[in-house]
DNA sequence: CCTTTCTGGAACAGAGGTGTTCCATTGTGG
DNA sequence: CCACAATGGAACACCTCTGTTCCAGAAAGG
């Protein structure tokens, strides 16, 4: 990331849009594969991405890197999300729920970071993010103000915001339930599970 | 499974209490590592049952077989507890909670089965089990009763239970939290989210 | 247009897992 | 106590994935 191959001239110099396509070509083709099976060699994410495997290599030296740099693409865009989400505005409920709907749209990302736990490790996710932390706040925040459920761990309520939201992936992937439907199931299934 | 590798003799003969042992192991040894990781080796897998690598093989073939095994072990412990759960009596939301208790108890599992999907594909469990039959009608019946939400669809209202429970045991073993506490959180929680 | 960047393919060595065979050793049960 | 079941280890060929190098051709971009 620092550290280019792209080392004379300038400084500032970034990225050429043309590599800036192919990275993104290669990361995108990274997240679906490995989802749809976590052992997937670099040779099935080079031809999903319709790029050579020589070139996955130039990008991402080694297996770890590439999932570094997926877990890194997926922590920027939970911390967006969350940010978007305004946790800190209105009633806690609508706030979480405003989170989950922001989450949902990250799709396949997050269901990757959930069921390949290596990606928390990897590339500086720490145990709670910022975005995690933001939550946990919320979730206090709504059970003192006794619009959230107080009698039972704020982590908890967490946790089932998670897995409700992993069931309605599921209920769409597999299911084939619209993904609207999914949504508002879990929006309001949510709501019952964490009112007081 | 039907045809042994002991033939000779009599024919209801079925494997030696030694053999019942080490198959055993081996079995509950995969388990534990391969929810761990999903792609240990079978090495691992064979000191983790302190058994030679080649004993393993003795035992199943490849390991495809050794997957298949445990697929079948777990449909039955399931189909077992769906049986304990007594899910025809009673109100509807009280044998779902009976229900949510006895998968509770085994754990690693059906975590593994939850997160090896190829395990459905494995070893006849259809895509709809018995058990799974049982618990979509035990949903009807409650939606009928006016004892669930209405609302949802009965699928949903089964992946709630799932996503739940596996809330539940991650919250057991990253929080720590303990067994029976995990446990309490996901059924008020349970009851909250399918209540009308 | 021509130079620089970027790419894909081939070919390679190495690591690690798999499945197999063979044999010496241990143990279990009659 | 003795035969046979059951085991563990070594050695084997084979496969797949990885990570690397090298080079010729395509694509940008000035």
């Amino acid at each position: 990331m620092g550290s280019d191959d792209t080392p004379a001239h300038g400084a500032a110099t970034r990225e050429s849009a043309t590599r800036a396509r192919t990275r993104r070509a290669i990361l995108d083709a990274a997240v679906s594969v490995l989802t749809a099976d976590h052992g997937a060699s670099l040779g099935d994410v080079a031809e999903a991405a319709g790029v050579g495997r020589t070139t996955v290599h130039r990008y991402f030296p080694e297996r770890s890197d590439l999932l570094a740099a997926i877990g890194t693409d997926v922590r920027d865009r939970v911390a967006a999300a969350a940010d978007r989400a305004r946790l800190d505005d209105g009633p806690a409920p609508e706030a979480m729920e405003r989170l989950c709907l922001e989450y949902f749209e990250l799709g396949d990302r997050l269901l990757l970071l959930y069921d390949v736990p290596q990606f928390v490790a990897w590339s500086g996710i720490e145990e709670e993010s910022a975005a995690d932390l933001a939550l946990l706040t919320l979730v206090r925040r709504g059970q003192r103000e006794g619009t959230l459920d107080p009698e039972v761990d704020a982590g908890w309520l967490q946790d089932v915001m998670w897995a409700l939201l992993y069931a309605a992936w599921m209920q769409a992937r597999d299911q084939g339930t619209p993904r609207h439907t999914a949504l508002s199931l879990c929006l309001r299934t949510l709501r019952k599970a964490v009112a007081p």
